[in-house]
DNA sequence: CTTGACATTTACAACGTTATACAGCTGCCA
DNA sequence: TGGCAGCTGTATAACGTTGTAAATGTCAAG
């Protein structure tokens, strides 16, 4: 049977409560008697009951991270990083991941999935604002990934718009006159909208066209996903010589089509994805992305999370994290493709 | 406050033990009584306090599964299949990850980074079997990736001998003749062990030579690992004319190498990766890998642990999941490009 | 109408921890 | 020496749930 304080303090002959307050570190407590005490603790082999804790303190320990899908390379460095974050202070993380369907969002907004935790980080991706309106749970929630409507709930996200335009500037200023964009989620997904957006935007500021021929939407965001997407538009007659993809995987899943069709990356079309995962940076020809700062991004969500905690019924904040366009041989002006990239 | 058993029976004038009853589908509460009560549940919204019922019952609901990264696309599926099973049995997992260190591996075995679990499902890289032999925490431990040594725990794994036989024989049979092994851990790995086995006794027995140069050691198992050993063999004089590697990210990372030093695969060098993640699906050049059944592994951990729970001490199992050998572009005998692969 | 059998409900005691309030003890000052 | 203040250590009561055993209710047979 395991031990408790009770096995400790009868084996050191002193209250519960004194075993406690040692393991506790409580102050007032003479060096002589903690000693004895250790001893005792060391000798049974005595490990705090956490339940118990738990039930008493009110408080886990544990925050959930919810994120639609693990197997995207981005989410499962954005999970390493929480993870690192999370420890950090002492907290253990809870990982679940939605599909980014709406009605698992939805399950994991109001706490049914994971119940024992003191916050929630949840990524959405098909969640509306009204979903989030009647949440009878009080644990604090963080959300990442910018969301355009106003929420009492802390946001941490890359300006979307931003990168976006940051990206088809690049795209433009190669010389590159027709953009297409894969990945829409029609109308189905706030990032995604926001990515078309900014997409629309720099287009349209350029004097280039932005029609709906040259925005290909996607039921999934994988490589299969962006693969269909590449072949419909080529197929419908379009040929664009640049494509800005919704994410990483989607971008090489639309390079291997263009592989096959013979166009060159990026002699005939430039490309440019999104996450700067590390897949990108070992193809045959290596991918230009939008890198947003992940470390960043999941440190500050834990910290929101845990600010939380604390109890201040602060104002929502919106969290900007940092990203950067990282040029890679998929939108190389021209000359000689480069050495095996530094990660 | 939130709302517990007690304020749901004072709500509808029964016991709290009638309520729990209710709640936990007693069958001997009659249905006026259950309807009644259930009002009241839902009028006043009770969710059950889950760190008390684990306090009593001695049974928490999660189990840890502690992965070497998560940024390898073959743990993040892996994870996500351990996920979906143990939902299965209304368990949550709790996700950790080493590094493949040896210290932390230790730590997450014995119980120090999570311990309000039931269970935890390890994927050891470098963990040692003394290092399992005095593990005095009693929860039940189950061992993903095979173990050459004897231990009293379960393990899920494919036959690494077996599987890495096969993809050295598929090499040989399109009539390579001189197969390198990249992603050999100096011992340090019993995975990587048991692969470099198979790779030379395949060889051997077909008369082919498995000297040391054709071996490349690594430090991680990520692309620059791949790539750095590739550049190595290369830089050394070596010319082999097929490649096996740990991983697939190695793969692609040594397949970069390679195209940057205008060999083409599988013409003059062919390549097999193992654990057919996405990733290779959709390169330039579609990689030949070794498929593990994911699904499967996830399966038959998560129900090992939990049939471990029960508490019967029986035999400990080693179970063989299924793998097949995924045939791609990286090792296509002759002809055109296939299409899009089908995942 | 009593009895017994069984179905339903209840009271109470855990589970292992920490917070609260208090009791001893020490040392110091008047 | 008495008294007060500040340290230490302790007894007790929660936290919210479920298992046990006992109390109550119901119904049919005698």
């Amino acid at each position: 049977m395991r031990v408790s304080l009770k096995d400790v303090a009868a084996h050191a002959g002193v209250s519960i409560k004194t075993v406690s307050n040692v393991v506790n570190n409580y102050q007032h407590v003479t060096p002589v008697m903690r000693e004895r005490v250790q001893r005792s603790i060391d000798a049974l082999g005595y490990r705090p009951n956490l339940a118990a804790r738990h039930l008493r303190k009110g408080r886990t320990g544990m925050i959930a991270l919810a994120l639609p899908e693990l197997g995207n390379p981005y989410f499962a460095e954005l999970a390493a990083a929480v993870i690192d974050a999370a420890a950090a202070h002492d907290y253990i993380v809870l990982l679940d991941h939605t599909g980014g369907r709406r009605e698992q969002e939805l399950l994991v907004s109001q706490g049914f999935r994971a119940r024992v935790i003191d916050g929630l980080i949840l990524s959405p991706i098909e969640l509306e604002a009204e979903d989030l309106r009647d949440r009878a749970e009080n644990v604090p929630l963080v959300l990442l990934g910018e969301r355009d409507y106003d929420l009492p709930y802390d946001h941490i996200a890359i300006d979307n718009v931003a990168a976006a335009r940051t990206a088809v500037r690049h795209l433009v200023g190669l010389g590159r006159r027709e953009v297409a964009f894969i990945g829409d989620r029609r109308g189905r997904s706030e990032p995604a909208q926001l990515r078309v957006r900014g997409w629309r935007e720099e287009l349209t500021a350029a004097g280039l066209p932005a029609d709906d021929g040259l925005v290909a939407a996607t039921d999934g965001w994988g490589h299969v996903d962006g693969a269909a997407a590449m072949t419909r538009i080529l197929d419908a007659g379009r040929r664009p010589d640049a494509i800005f993809a919704y994410n990483d995987p989607m971008a090489i899943g639309a390079m291997r089509v263009l592989y096959e069709r013979g166009l060159r990356v990026p002699e005939d079309i430039a490309v440019v994805g999104f996450d700067d995962v590390v897949e990108g940076h070992f193809g045959a020809v290596t991918l230009t992305s939008v890198s947003p700062d992940k470390t960043a991004i999941g440190r500050l969500a834990v910290e929101s999370v845990l600010a939380r905690l604390g109890g201040e019924a602060a104002e929502p904040r919106r969290v900007w994290a940092d990203y950067r366009l990282v040029e890679r041989e998929s939108t190389l002006g021209r000359g000689a493709p480069a050495g095996v990239p530094q990660g």
